[in-house]
DNA sequence: ACAAAAAACAGAACACGTTATAAATATTGG
DNA sequence: CCAATATTTATAACGTGTTCTGTTTTTTGT
């Protein structure tokens, strides 16, 4: 098994022989039928017999590779989060406005395929087992904390605020509205200017004066629109 | 049905004979024993099987009388909740104050059984079907809709607020600290000021200058609280 | 090329939530 | 009290996620 050269050695440097690269193309089967069997059938078409079956692996298989279905679901929606590479070349300067832009394209980017991303936000939110602290965390961090890191850099908090805690804040406000939109309590049009109402809320309780203008108007704009229907 | 009086209707004033006397009385016993299984084993040792055993009946009868395990979970946080009446009575006059109050002994009492209230919770997350909405919803109006209230009429607020969307601001940011406390990633000292901190912080957006320093105060405070180690 | 190790495989098995079946039991209105 | 009705019971069954069995295939180091 000499060869060329490139060919023990993975682009992230883990080390990739046949074996490893078995289990790589296995676990990418697996990935791609469950896309494939939420999209067609919703949550409930997939089962880990199907699933199986679909990726042409054995029931075992999934089992080895991922450890729960609940694993495969969210390496899912990790792997679907390539959106992040839509704001990060946003032509938007103000930083205030580009946290506000991230929301609304995160947001379509969700809306747009429903019955999916409820499958797998449910996923996200489902407290049965610990899977999610491995995962999610990971992702909570790249979606806001450069955005965050913006504002404050910005000057639009006042000094004395702590990014951290901010930026926690921030993300509670962002899961629950998804968790309500997961729910069906919240409509598809509202989940956007929900999450940015609350966005102006506490970003006015933070702000440095000059900001609380904006910041107000962006608030009766985000509640006018849920004051609609 | 004339009867005598009192035999025909309950308090509530739902007609009541034998028949709904003897499935309210086994609906008890199922909520009892479904807090005697969980306090005992957890969330895990709470199978359908056992519970039926426990409450001397029979397997199908808790799904005739609730619906599902999912139903009686539920039920058993509504019965739970006796504490509202514990800040009903709080001899705080201040609105503010008694927000922040409500907060401490809500968490306070869901944090001294921590498997306990877990497992309710995580029933209150659960994303697979949608029972919730039947019955969590009428708890969070409940729960925070007149401090708000108070809060509002107590001049606490700007004029212009909408007091309903900040209601649903205030509770998300409950919820999602109470998920993250489920999901094990917010210890239970964390809780409290998490939530104090959110809430000062949303509060300060919509406060009238004259409370602008108290919030600062509140949500410095809970800061440092959540800072300490 | 070959023996050793690792993995996937087919399939049975388990406990679970839930639903359906028919028989037994309790409650009702007259 | 009696016939009609509602509800519980006992039990089997289904599909689920998950684990375990033994066997077979694939990959590895030499």
């Amino acid at each position: 098994m000499v060869e060329v050269l490139g060919q023990a050695a993975d682009v992230a440097g883990a080390p990739v022989g046949r074996r490893e690269a078995g289990k790589a193309e296995r676990r990418r089967r697996i990935i791609h039928a469950a896309r494939e069997l939420i999209r067609e059938t919703g949550n409930a078409g997939l089962s880990m017999r199907a699933l199986a079956a679909r990726a042409g692996v054995s029931l075992a298989t999934p089992y080895n590779l991922f450890g729960s279905k609940r694993a495969i679901i969210l390496a899912l929606l990790d792997d679907v989060r390539a959106f992040q590479a839509r704001f990060a070349g946003l032509e938007v300067t103000d930083p205030l406005a580009r946290l506000f832009a991230a929301v609304d394209i995160a947001v379509e980017f969700y809306v747009a395929d429903p019955p999916f991303y409820r499958t797998l936000w449910a996923a996200v939110f489902d407290a049965s087992d610990d899977v999610r602290t491995q995962i999610y965390s990971s992702e909570r961090d790249a979606f806001s904390h450069q955005l965050v890191a913006e504002l404050a850099q910005a000057g639009v908090t006042s000094a004395s605020t702590d990014i951290a805690l901010l930026r926690r804040v921030l993300d509670r406000n962002f899961a629950s509205a998804m968790l309500e939109w997961v729910m069906g309590e919240l409509p598809a049009d509202d989940l956007a200017p929900s999450i940015q109402y609350a966005y102006a809320l506490v970003l006015k309780g933070v702000a440095a004066p000059e900001w609380q203008a904006e910041l107000t108007a962006r608030a009766e704009a985000s509640g006018r629109q849920l004051a609609k229907p």
